[in-house]
DNA sequence: AGAATAGTTAAGCAATCACTTGACTAATAC
DNA sequence: GTATTAGTCAAGTGATTGCTTAACTATTCT
């Protein structure tokens, strides 16, 4: 596996899981402790640290121990970050395609582009 | 693993390998042959397929077979259905500091938020 | 027709993942 | 001061991932 672009790939990977982005979706409306992150989650209290332990690797959650309880808060500029590399991919394309919509709107016959170089 | 977002899924999933993101990065800048997308990876070319198969299933890219060269482009809908899913938790949660910042300028001391319910 | 090019399919393998249970510590409630 | 609550640590397990090589098909070039 290639890792040429490590804090997005940690990112990426933590939102990749279901449980991990439920647990996202529950701290955008405020912070949470971990009990409150495990409580609607099917699995026992370990796997939701677990989890936890990856979205804090990846930036995107930080979290503070007040006495045994363990506060935990969305960070969002990893969230920006990923939002940010989709739309730059996205527009990229998007305006590619725009400018060969005007092209052959110009031109009769088929465009062949080529610039792989 | 639960899994009540399928298409949301496949997509995060799709983008967690940096290969995979590579990949798209380069669609990002027009459309590309299977060994296009494979010449600057460090793998074989059945492993690049299998990076192109986990991005199809997830909607993110696209192909046509024309002779015996397959010509795959970025779809755009799923790219932007993640950066939607990212910008809602974000703006969400950033909303909420916002709040919460102006009830302690208003305030002197500790705000106590509750709402979980 | 024969050789090269572009991609596909299948089988296999080591590493990682998402969990589990059990044993434990530390803070709070009674 | 004992019980309960909140979280942590460690070890183990089955499934999935990201790759490999080898064998194959289909298309294009000469």
């Amino acid at each position: 596996m290639l890792n040429h672009d490590a804090p997005t790939d940690l990112v990426f990977h933590a939102l990749a899981d279901p449980s991990r982005r439920a647990m996202v979706e529950r701290l955008a409306t405020g912070p949470a402790s971990v009990s409150d992150l495990a409580r609607p989650l099917p699995m026992s209290l370990p796997a939701v640290v677990q989890h936890l332990q990856v979205l804090e690797a990846s930036g995107l959650v930080r979290s503070e121990k007040a006495g045994r309880v363990r506060t935990c808060h969305l960070e969002p500029a990893g969230l920006r970050m990923a939002e940010d590399w989709l739309r730059r991919q996205r527009t990229a394309w998007e305006e590619k395609l725009d400018r060969l919509g005007d092209y052959l709107a110009g031109q009769a016959g088929p465009a062949h582009q080529e610039e792989s170089g």
